[in-house]
DNA sequence: GCATACTTACCTATAGGTAGATAGAATGTC
DNA sequence: GACATTCTATCTACCTATAGGTAAGTATGC
C-alpha cells in the first residue's frame, strides 16, 4: 500500500474532520476528470498518503462515497444559484452568471460532476442515480424561475414552455463541456454558451434601445460566491 | 470462464470473419450503455458464449478493440451522412435527418459512442483519443457544408461563422442524449432537438410563405439508409 | 477508559493478458 | 486422389495487478 513510514505524528483527531473533506476533494476531482469508474480507493489513498482502509473508515463503500460526492456538489451548486438569485439582477445577467459557473468548472480541466455521472448512469447504484436526477431537477427549477421572470418582464424572449427551455439550456451546456475537453479548451465552450444566451435575448426592435446588461461577454465580476468546484 | 461443452462442431473458419463483427456489436452496445471503462472482456465473452482468450485472438488488447469500435462507428456514420447529402434535399431537411440519426441511437437505449467516450476521454489510450476527435471533426465538416448551403440559399438563417454553428449543434445534441437517459426517454431529447432546429429556421416574414419542409416534426421516412447503430 | 482516526495485514473477485494445445479447413506436392 | 503442411479459430490453464472490502490492532485526546 506504499506508506511505510509511520506518518509524521500528525496530531490525530485534531484537524481530523477535515480529512473527510480532503477525501471528497480528491475523489471529486478524479470523478470529474476520469469518471466514477475511472478511479479507485487506491488512487485517493496514494494522493493523500494514507491507506485504503482509512478511506473506508470515512466512506465505508464506494457507493456511499459517491452519494456524499453528489450531495456536497449539489449543495454548493444550490448555494451558488441562491446567491445569484438573491442579487436580483435582470434575468439575462442571472443567466450569464449561471453559465459562468459551468465555465469555471471547465477552466479547471473538469466537467460537471453530474454530467460525467450521467454518462455512467446505468452502472451506478440506485442511490446515486436518484441524486443525479435531483441535481438536474434543481437546475431546471432554478432556470425555470429565471426564465419565467425574464419573459414576464420582457428582458428575455423565447417561446414554448419554460420547463422545456430550461432543459435545453442545461443539456446544451453539459454537451458543450463534454466536447470542449477533447478539443482542448474553454474557447469552444464559450462560443456555444454565447450563442445559447443570444437565443434568449429579446429582438433588438422591441421598444427602446437594447438594454446594456444583455450584451453578453461582460460581467465576470461580482456574483459567484466561492468558486464552484 | 463458463463454456465447458466442446462447442457444437461449428464449421470452423467458414463463417468465422463474422465473429469479429459480433464481438464489435456486443462491445459497441456495452460501450454505449455502460462506457468503455464499464465493461470487460469477460462481459463480452459471456454474452457470446466464448472464452476471453478467443476475444484476444481477434482484438489483442482492449485499446485495439476500442480503436476498431470507433473506426467502424465513424464509417457507418459517415456513410449515413453521405447518403443524406446525396439525396440533395433542402438544408433544413438534411438537418432533420441528421437529428434523426441521433434520435435512433437514443431510441435503442444508447447514447452516441463518441459522446460517451468523450466523457472518459482522459482515461483512454491516445489512439482512441485521436479517433474520437476525428469523429467530431467529421460531423463538424458535414454540418458546416449543410449550414453554408442553407444560408446561401436562404433556407436557413443564423449569424456568425458556420463552424461555430456546427459545433453548437453537435454539442447540443450530445448533451441532450446524455441527459435524456436518466430521465427515461426520447421525449426530452426530441424537445431539445426541435428547439435547436427551429433556431436555424429563417424568419417567417422573409418573403413568401414558410416553406413546408421546415415545419419540423414531419418526415421520419425515406432517408437514413441502414439504421444507425 | 471510551471514542476517534487511523494502521497493518489480510481476503476474494475481477481485470487484462499470455502460453500452449488442438480440431478442422485450406493449400500445396507427388 | 492421398498425403503432409500450414493457417484459422478456438480452447484450457494459467499469471499478475488491481478493485473493493474487512478484521483486528494501536496511538491520541477527552
Amino acid at each position: 500500500m506504499a506508506r511505510m513510514t509511520p506518518r509524521p505524528a500528525r496530531p490525530a483527531g485534531a484537524d481530523a474532520p477535515h480529512t473527510s473533506a480532503q477525501i471528497l476533494d480528491v475523489a471529486e476531482r478524479l470523478a470529474q476528470t476520469r469518471g466514477f469508474n475511472g478511479f479507485s480507493y487506491a488512487d485517493i489513498a496514494a494522493e493523500l498518503a494514507m491507506t485504503k482502509a482509512s478511506l473506508h473508515y470515512h466512506f465505508p463503500s464506494k457507493a456511499e462515497l459517491g452519494r456524499a460526492l453528489i450531495d456536497r456538489y449539489s449543495e454548493v451548486f444550490a448555494a451558488a444559484l441562491d446567491h445569484i438569485e438573491r442579487e436580483g439582477a435582470p434575468a439575462p445577467v442571472q443567466l450569464e452568471h449561471y453559465v459562468a459557473i459551468y465555465a469555471a468548472v471547465l477552466k479547471r480541466g473538469r466537467i460537471c460532476l453530474c454530467g460525467m455521472l450521467a454518462a455512467e448512469y446505468t452502472t451506478l447504484p440506485v442511490g446515486m442515480q436518484a441524486a443525479i436526477r435531483a441535481f438536474f431537477d434543481l437546475n431546471e427549477r432554478w432556470l425555470s424561475r429565471v426564465l419565467e421572470a425574464g419573459r414576464t418582464q420582457g428582458t428575455l424572449a423565447f417561446d414554448g414552455p419554460v420547463r422545456d427551455a430550461a432543459r435545453v439550456i442545461t443539456s446544451a451546456l453539459e454537451g458543450a463541456m463534454l466536447l470542449a475537453r477533447p478539443f482542448g479548451g474553454g474557447a469552444r465552450f464559450t462560443v456555444a454558451a454565447e450563442r445559447l444566451l443570444r437565443e434568449f435575448a429579446p429582438p433588438p426592435s422591441a421598444a427602446g434601445p437594447r438594454p446594456r446588461y444583455a450584451t453578453a461577454r461582460r460581467s465576470r465580476s461580482a456574483s459567484q460566491p466561492r468558486a464552484m468546484r
